[in-house]
DNA sequence: GTCTATACGGCGATAGAC
DNA sequence: GTCTATCGCCGTATAGAC
C-alpha cells in the first residue's frame, strides 16, 4: 500500500496511512484497549512522534468514524434517490451493507463496539445523529415496500428495522474479507431468509 | 430484594448484591470503563472494601459470567432433550434467549461485549467453549428441522445460524425489560420473520 | 465488614533536542 | 518528523486500624 511502482498518484498521506493502523487496532483491541504506544509500535514510531500528526488519541476516531460515515451515508442516499421499485432498493441497501463490511471491516467494527461508549461526549453527537439518519433510511425502505405491495402489509416496521439493523451490522463480527463466502453472496443468502424465511412452504 | 418479610430464606447474599450492582455497570459503561471505585460507590461503601469480598475486579465478570451461563445452557440442554417436535424445539430456543434477555439483561450485555476481549485471557477460556455449545445447540436445532422437513432444505445452516444468533442477542441492546413490547411477543414477531420472510407471498 | 492511607504501574500528553 | 525524557493522573490492589 505505500508504493506504487509508477509515478502516479500515491495518495496515502502519512496521515491517513496512521489512521488505518489505528483503526486496526483500534477495532481488534477495542479503543479503549489501544493504547497510544501501541499505535505508535504498530507504526514504527514512538508514541511522541504521534501527537505530530494529531491532538489526541480521541481525534484519532473522530477523524476515522468520520470519514467512514460519510462515505456509507452517500451510499444510502444514492439509493434513496434512485428509481428502482421498493423492493429492489431494499436489496440494494442490503448488499451495500455487506460490501461496506467488506471493504471496511475496522470502521465498521469500531462503529459496532465503540459508537455506544463514545455517543456520550459532545465531540460524538454526530454518531447519534447517524443513527437516527440510517433509522429514517431503513424505515423509508419498509414503509414504501409495505406500500408498493412488496413486504407484508402487517409488517411490524419498527421491529423488523431493528432486526435488519442488527443481523447486517454485526456480521461484522465474523465475516472474513477474502474468505470463504464473498459479500455479494453473503448478501443473496440473507435476503432470501429475510424476504422469504426459512420455513419450507406447504403446497398448497 | 434484601429483606423477606417472613422467615424465609433471604438468600440474596450481601455477595449476590454486590455482584449484582457489579453487572449493572458493567454493562451499561463496559467492564473496563467501570473502576472498582465505581463499583463500590454504587454500593455505598470504598474501593478497598470490596476486597473482602472479592479477589479482584477481574473475578467478579467471572462470577457473574459463569453463574449466567451455567443457568442458560441448562435451559438448552432441558429443550434439546425434549421429545417436542423439531420446529418446536426451534420456537422454543428462540423463546428462551429473548426470555433470558428480559430476565438477566445486564449478564447478557456483558457476554455480548466483552466476550470477545476477555476471551482471550485463560481465566475465561470457558466462554469460548460455550460458544462452541451454544452454536451445537443451534446448528442441531436447524438440521433437525431440515431432516424433519419443517426447514427449507437448501438452507445455508452455517449463516442461517449465525443470522439468528446475532439478531436474538443484540436485541439486548434495544430491548427494555417492562417496555412497550413484552420479550413474548418480540419472541413471537421474530419468529414469523425468520420463518416465514418479510415478503409478501405471491398467490398461486 | 468497613475505613484510612498508600504502593505501584500504566496511561495520555507535553517540551525541547536532533 | 522523530526521539528522549518526563509530568500528572487515575487505575487496581494491599496493609493494617477500627
Amino acid at each position: 500500500m505505500p508504493e506504487a511502482a509508477d509515478g502516479r498518484a500515491q495518495t496515502t498521506s502519512r496521515r491517513e496511512q496512521l489512521l488505518a493502523i489505528a483503526a486496526e487496532q483500534f477495532a481488534t483491541k477495542g479503543y479503549k484497549f489501544t493504547t497510544v504506544r501501541d499505535i505508535a509500535e504498530a507504526a514504527g514510531i514512538l508514541s511522541g512522534s504521534l501527537y505530530h500528526h494529531f491532538d489526541s488519541k480521541e481525534s484519532m476516531v473522530d477523524e476515522v468514524l468520520r470519514t467512514f460515515q460519510a462515505e456509507l451515508f452517500g451510499r444510502y442516499e444514492a439509493i434513496l434517490a434512485s428509481d428502482a421499485d421498493a423492493r429492489t432498493k431494499l436489496e440494494q441497501a442490503v448488499e451495500v451493507s455487506f460490501e461496506t463490511i467488506d471493504r471496511h471491516p475496522h470502521e465498521v467494527a469500531i462503529f459496532q463496539n465503540e459508537a455506544a461508549h463514545l455517543g456520550a461526549f459532545e465531540r460524538f453527537a454526530y454518531l447519534a445523529e447517524r443513527n437516527r439518519e440510517s433509522r429514517a433510511v431503513w424505515i423509508t425502505l419498509l414503509e414504501d415496500g409495505v406500500r408498493a405491495g412488496a413486504l407484508r402489509a402487517e409488517l411490524d416496521v419498527e421491529l423488523t428495522y431493528r432486526f435488519i439493523r442488527d443481523t447486517v451490522w454485526v456480521a461484522v463480527a465474523w465475516y472474513r474479507p477474502g474468505g470463504r463466502r464473498s459479500h455479494t453472496e453473503v448478501a443473496r443468502q440473507y435476503l432470501t431468509i429475510l424476504l422469504d424465511g426459512i420455513a419450507a412452504r406447504e403446497e398448497s
